[in-house]
RNA sequence: GCGCGGUUAGCUCAGUGGUAGAGCAUUCGCUUGACGUGCGAAGGGUCAUAGGUUCGAAUCCUAUACCGCGCACCA
C-alpha cells in the first residue's frame, strides 16, 4: 500500500499499520531474512514485570532498534531478543501490595496461592511491557520473547548453581548479613541505598568491672548495647592503654565484657572507645569473630527485640526499644550526653526500610574465583564502556567485592536446587543433610527413603539476570552456536555491578566467552527540575502518553535529540514537537519531491551515477553534503553518538535539502534541459535520506518509501544502507 | 573522606585552542502552488568564579563555589 499525501501525516494510523507489515513480512527474524551476512546480536536488558514501561526503557530501546535496524540494512542477521524479568523481591512486593488494598496477606494465602497470584501479575504486566516495546517500534524477534522464569531459564539456573556449588563457589553459611526485616530476606550489600539521616550520638558510661570509674562509648544505636560483648580501643591509644585486659559491666544487661584492643578502631571517633555487638553490625561482627567474642542476636528477623534482648524489651519494635534502653539508661544517670549527628543509614533498595545486619545462615557465591576474569575483560578491553568512564565504577567494585549473598527468604524466584533429607529434619540448621542437584533426585542419598524436600529459598533475582545473554538464546542449541556472543549491551548506569558485572563473570564461566563487545551507558532521564523521575513522587512520565500525542516516531526523535553523551539528561518536551515537526516535513518535501518526479528514470533504489559536467552549482553541492551526510551518520552510530547522528541528519534534510536545494530544483525543473537530472537527484537524496533517518524513525520514513516510484523495491526495513564512498 | 559528571541564550542542550551555535520560546515581516507543524529576518550570552599556560582559551592546567551521582564511613 502506498502513502497518500493529500492527507496530512497520521502517525497513529501509519504506525499501527506499518507495525503489523513488518510484522507479517517477518523481518524481524533473522531467520527470515534472505542475507547471509554476519549475525548482530543484541539481548534487551529484560525490564522488571513490576509494571509498565518508563522514559529511561524508551530511550534504551529506542537506542538498541536503531543499532538493530542499520545493521539489518546493512545486511547482517540482525536479532534482537526480547523479554522480561521476574525481579523477585521487587514484583513479590508489588504484588503483595495490591493484594493487600483488596485485604489479603500473602502469609493468609500461602506459598503456592500467592504464586498464583504473581504469575497472573506478570501475565498481565509482561504483555503491557512487550505491547509498550511494539508501540514504540522495537524491532524485537518476538518469536524469542524470554522469560527469566521460563522453565528453559529455570533448567539453566539450576544448572549453573549446581555447577558452582560442584566447584566449591557456593557454600553455605552463617554470617552477619544485611537483612530486611520488612521484606523478610537477606540483601546483597548491592541491594542497599544509603539515606543522610539526621540522629544522635549517645554517649554511654559503661562501668568497670574491677575498678570504680567507668568508660564512655558513642554511639548512634543505643539500643544496640544490649548486645554488646566487649568496648574495643585502638592499640595504641594511650588514653586506654591500661584498661585492655579489663573488664566492664554492660549496663541494664549485667553482663561482664572485656576491653579489647583493634586496629580497626579510629581514635578520633566518638571517644576513642567503641562498644561491640557482633551479632548486628558488620565491623563489630568482623570484630567479634577476631577476637573470638560471644554473639548476642537481640533482634530478630521481624524486627522485633529477642529474649536475649532481656524481658523489659523483648518484643518491642526496634525504634520503641532504642527509646526505652535511652529511657532506662538515663533513669540509671548512665548517659553523659547527646549530640546531634548525621549519618549515612542503609536501607532495603526495594522498599526503603532500614536494614539490620544480623547473623543469618545463607547461601553465597565465592567471588575471589570470579571478579579477576570480569576485571580482566574490561581493563584488557575485551569489554569496553561507551563512554569508557563507566569502567572505573565497574572495576572498582570488583576490586573489593565481597562473596556475594545470592540465598533469599522471599516466595517469588528460583528455588534452590537444593534437597533436603526429610527424615533428618530434627537436625540444627546447619547440620542439615541437603544435597545439591539440578534436578530432584530420584533417591535420598541419606536416609534411602524419604521424598527429599527442595529448599525453600529463593535466589538473588540478579544470579538468573546475570545469565541473560546466554540463558536466552540457550532454548535452542543452534541459536547459541549462531548468535553468540552478542555484540552490543545498552543499559542504565545503576545496574553497572548489579547486572553487566555479574553478566561478564557468569558468560566466562559458563561460555567461556565475553557476553558482548561494546556496553553503551545512556543518560539517566530527568524531570527539567533534576528530580528523579518516579511514580511515586508522581514525576514519571508515561511513554505511552506521548506516544498517543506525538506519535512514536516523534517520541524516538524526542528522545534521540537530547541523548547526548551526558550521564543526565534534564527532559524537554519540546524535543518531541520538534519531532512531530520534522515528520511532518519529511512528509511534506516527499510530497513535493514524488509530484515533480512521477515516473522519473530511476528503476532501483541503488546509487545512481551523476555525470559531473552537467550538474548545477546547487546539484553539487547537495550531492557533497549528501556524501557527508551517509559518512556522518555512519560514523556517529558506529560511535554510538545517536544524539550527534540525529542532529545532523536534521540539518542536513531539512537546511541543505528542503531550505535550499527544493527550492533550486524549483527552478531547475522548468528548464527542460536540467529536468530529468532534477528529477532524478531529487529522489536519489530523499530516498538516501529515508535510509538513512529509517533508524532513528522508522513508520514515516517506511510509509513514505512505500510511494517512490522505484522498480524491484523491497521495504525499507531491509533496505540496503547507504555505502560510504 | 575518595572518585565521577555538570555549570554556555528565557528553557533543553551542542561546541572543545583562532571572530559564540541548534531546537523550543520571544519580536518583526510574509495567504509565493511541498509544508503557517511553514518561509525570511531580528533580539538575546563578560561561555560559574579566580589564577595560570599561550600570540590567542568557552575550549588546556590549577584552585574555588554551586548542582547531581557513585563508593567509603555510618561505632
Amino acid at each position: 500500500m502506498a502513502a497518500d499525501f493529500s492527507k496530512p501525516y497520521d502517525p497513529k494510523e501509519v504506525e499501527n499499520r506499518t507495525y503489523q507489515a513488518w510484522l507479517k513480512a517477518g523481518y524481524f527474524n533473522p531467520d527470515k531474512l534472505k542475507t547471509k551476512g554476519k549475525p548482530y546480536t543484541i539481548v534487551i536488558p529484560p525490564p522488571n514485570v513490576t509494571g509498565s514501561l518508563h522514559m529511561g526503557h524508551a530511550l534504551n530501546a529506542t537506542i538498541q532498534d536503531i543499532l538493530i535496524r542499520k545493521k539489518r540494512m546493512e545486511g547482517r542477521r540482525a536479532l534482537w531478543i526480547p523479554g522480561t524479568d521476574h525481579a523477585g523481591i521487587a514484583t513479590q512486593n508489588v504484588v503483595e501490595k495490591s493484594l493487600r488494598k483488596e485485604g489479603i496477606f500473602r502469609h493468609e494465602l500461602g506459598r503456592e496461592k500467592f504464586l498464583e497470584k504473581v504469575w497472573e501479575w506478570k501475565e498481565k504486566y509482561g504483555n503491557i511491557i512487550l505491547d509498550q516495546l511494539k508501540k514504540l517500534g522495537a524491532s524485537c524477534d518476538w518469536s524469542r520473547t524470554r522469560f527469566t522464569m521460563d522453565p528453559e531459564y529455570q533448567k539453566i539456573v539450576a544448572e549453573t548453581f549446581a555447577h558452582y556449588f560442584k566447584k566449591g563457589w557456593i557454600y553455605r553459611k552463617e554470617r552477619v548479613i544485611s537483612w530486611c526485616y520488612r521484606c523478610r530476606t537477606s540483601l546483597s550489600d548491592l541491594e542497599l541505598e544509603y539515606q543522610e539521616t539526621k540522629g544522635n550520638l549517645w554517649f554511654i558510661k559503661y562501668p568497670l568491672a574491677e575498678t570504680t570509674g567507668h568508660m564512655v562509648v558513642a554511639t548512634t544505636r543505643p539500643e544496640t548495647m544490649l548486645g554488646d560483648s566487649a568496648v574495643a580501643v585502638h592499640p595504641k591509644d594511650e588514653r586506654y592503654a591500661n584498661l585492655v585486659g579489663q573488664f566492664i559491666i554492660l549496663p541494664l544487661q549485667n553482663r561482664k565484657i572485656p576491653i579489647i584492643a583493634d586496629r580497626k578502631i579510629e581514635k578520633e571517633f566518638g571517644t576513642g572507645a567503641v562498644k561491640v555487638t557482633p551479632a548486628h553490625d558488620m565491623l563489630d561482627a568482623e570484630i567479634g569473630a577476631d577476637h573470638n567474642l560471644a554473639i548476642y542476636k537481640i533482634i530478630g528477623p521481624d524486627g522485633k527485640m529477642t529474649k536475649e534482648a532481656g524481658s523489659l524489651f523483648e518484643g518491642l519494635k526496634i525504634e520503641e526499644c532504642r527509646k526505652k534502653v535511652v529511657e532506662e539508661l538515663k533513669r540509671q544517670n548512665l548517659i553523659e550526653k547527646v549530640e546531634e549527628y548525621s549519618h549515612n543509614i542503609s536501607t532495603c533498595y526495594r522498599c526503603h526500610t532500614l536494614i539490620e545486619p544480623m547473623p543469618s545462615l545463607q547461601w553465597f557465591l565465592k567471588m575471589d574465583g570470579l571478579a579477576p576474569r570480569a576485571s580482566a575483560a574490561v581493563s584488557g578491553k575485551k569489554v569496553v564502556f561507551h563512554p569508557d568512564r563507566w569502567k572505573k565504577v565497574y572495576l572498582s567494585w570488583l576490586k573489593n567485592v565481597k562473596d556475594w549473598t545470592i540465598s533469599r527468604q522471599i516466595w517469588w524466584g528460583h528455588r534452590l536446587p537444593v534437597w533436603f533429607c526429610a527424615n533428618a529434619k530434627n537436625k540444627s540448621p546447619d547440620q542439615e543433610l541437603f544435597t545439591v542437584s539440578s534436578r530432584k533426585p530420584k533417591q535420598c542419598p541419606f536416609c534411602q527413603n524419604c521424598e527429599m524436600l527442595q529448599s525453600e529459598e529463593v535466589l538473588d533475582t540478579w544470579f538468573s539476570s546475570a545469565l541473560w545473554p546466554f540463558a536466552t538464546l540457550q532454548y535452542d542449541a543452534r541459536d547459541f552456536k549462531k548468535f553468540y556472543p552478542t555484540q552490543t549491551l545498552s543499559t542504565a548506569r545503576d545496574i553497572i555491578n548489579l547486572w553487566v558485572a555479574r553478566m561478564v563473570f557468569s558468560s566466562l564461566e559458563f561460555t567461556k566467552k565475553i557476553p558482548f563487545k561494546d556496553v553503551i551507558i545512556h543518560a539517566t532521564i530527568l524531570t527539567k527540575d533534576g528530580q528523579r523521575m518516579s511514580k511515586s513522587l508522581g514525576t514519571g512520565i508515561d511513554p505511552i502518553n506521548l506516544i498517543n500525542l506525538y506519535g512514536a516516531d516523534a517520541t524516538r526523535f524526542g528522545l534521540i535529540w537530547q541523548a547526548m553523551k551526558n550521564q543526565d539528561m534534564h527532559w524537554a518536551e519540546e524535543s518531541l514537537l520538534a519531532g512531530k515537526k520534522f515528520l511532518n516535513k519529511i512528509w511534506n518535501a516527499s510530497r513535493f519531491v514524488l509530484e515533480r518526479v512521477e515516473k522519473s528514470g530511476l528503476k532501483t533504489a541503488a546509487n545512481p551515477k551523476f555525470p559531473s559536467n552537467k550538474l548545477t552549482g546547487a546539484d553539487t553541492k547537495i550531492l557533497k553534503k549528501l556524501e557527508f551526510a551517509v559518512q556522518n551518520t555512519d560514523k556517529n552510530i558506529e560511535k554510538y553518538n545517536f544524539g550527534q547522528a540525529l542532529h545532523d541528519l536534521y540539518d542536513f534534510f531539512w537546511h541543505d535539502f528542503c531550505d535550499t536545494y527544493l527550492e533550486a530544483a524549483k527552478k531547475q525543473l522548468e528548464d527542460p534541459k536540467l529536468k530529468l537530472q532534477t528529477q532524478k537527484i531529487l529522489l536519489h537524496i530523499l530516498t538516501t535520506s529515508l535510509k538513512l533517518l529509517h533508524p532513528f524513525i522508522p513508520f514515516v520514513t517506511e510509509e513514505v518509501w512505500s510511494a517512490l516510484p522505484i522498480a524491484q523495491k523491497q521495504m525499507l526495513i531491509i533496505e540496503s544502507w547507504p555505502k560510504k564512498r
